[in-house]
DNA sequence: TTCATCTCGATACAAAATTATCGATTAACC
DNA sequence: GGTTAATCGATAATTTTGTATCGAGATGAA
């Protein structure tokens, strides 16, 4: 019964799911089997059966799942049709990148407002979004019940300005700053660690450049 | 004996500890216990100590680790002292976020060059980096061994232009499009999954905000 | 010098996630 | 209409990851 009973991973494999099962129905197909898509998207069948289970969706035996019904149970399940308002804070280069996706509102998100330290920033409008000054945030944040907070600013400010915004009643953060905020518990913090990603792909590269030497070049040479 | 038996989980905190060493290292800070790392990232002591046996470095009882070996342990064994250049291919808002970040750089990763498909975006310089047309791609490089490529594209072209990157001698994906792409089992891909974090945070803040709404309201009233 | 205490690091245990197995169900074909 | 083949979904086994336990070593104080 309890709703947080989803395994993380499970979660994190559902939007991949479903940009590609949006891909299928733009091509007009109408049914899909979990096999193809384990083997489209690099899971295994049964992985992939489990996670559509817990969207309650149901397929059926020898025709697979249609492909309408499985993105409108994902859509539900990941709570993608009520949008939920968003501000950002930082509005550098990577907070007009996210400004400029216009997808994240099918993804339940919407970023109403920009927010920006910067005088050169503040009054500018990015893809129809303002950017206002810092010192409105909180009454704002108040007056319109805004549940995310999107932090994209300089790693030294990341702390403050998330604290504030659990001061203003924002519930969840978008964290891309690469730090771990320290925050209440109830908080929902995403991080998003661009760095451990690069990291990782440093590490994997390094370390496949070293299998192909050392295949090349036997160590008994 | 292989380099590859160290666990994903313990190279994406690798980044994370090695943040909060430098900011340690900035406040003039010589030694660290694993307990307090721990405490400070929320990570259980005990793995902090597994994720560190990994890079090589050595606490010594009663007094921890030193900050400065444990940095350079982390850069050595992340490989994040060797810089390996990469291209990049999409010039958008995202891709000119990328080009912003100077820390690449200290993880191991120089953007050398960026292209676009758009005429409008090539001949531009962006933080010193030049947008090229796309023709250029293949010839460049080959000619300058670029082992990275970074993927800034719309979902629609990112499978054929990271062929094409391939086709070039590149072993590496750094994939911001929202697809799973089908590449050779010897290229490393590693995805930013941008939609599957918001779609984490989505679901986290509606199952949060059910659970309130239960308890504020019990369920036989 | 000896003792108490703190921290490391190895080992053992528990939980979670992934992968495999198997019977049940249903559409298509003969 | 009965048989075949393919898929689902539940259960079980394996693997991976995370957590707890415990002895050893080192520091600093008595």
């Amino acid at each position: 019964m309890r709703a947080e009973s989803v395994p993380e991973p499970t979660l994190r494999r559902l939007p991949s799911y479903y940009h590609y099962l949006v891909r299928l129905r733009e091509k007009g197909q109408e049914m899909i089997s979990a096999a193809q898509i384990g083997e489209d998207l690099g899971v295994h069948h049964t992985q992939v059966r489990k996670d559509l289970a817990v969207t309650g969706s149901q397929g059926k035996p020898k025709v697979g799942h249609r492909v309408e019904d499985l993105i409108v149970s994902i859509e539900n399940f990941l709570n993608w049709n009520n949008v939920t308002d968003a501000f950002l804070v930082g509005a550098g280069h990577l907070g007009t990148a996210l400004l400029g996706y216009a997808g994240f509102e099918r993804a339940g998100v919407k970023i109403v407002a920009a927010f920006d330290a910067s005088a050169k920033m503040v009054g500018k409008k990015i893809q129809g979004v303002s950017v206002l000054p810092m010192e409105k945030f909180p009454d704002l944040a108040r007056r319109m019940h805004i549940g995310i907070g999107i932090l994209t600013v300089p790693a030294e400010v990341a702390q403050e300005v998330a604290e504030m915004m659990v001061g203003c009643g924002v519930q969840a953060i978008w964290n891309f700053a690469p730090i771990v905020l320290d925050l209440p518990d109830e908080v929902i913090v995403e991080n998003v660690a661009l760095y451990s990603s690069i990291g990782v792909l440093s590490r994997k590269l390094s370390v496949h450049r070293k299998s192909l030497l050392a295949t090349a070049t036997p160590p008994n040479s």
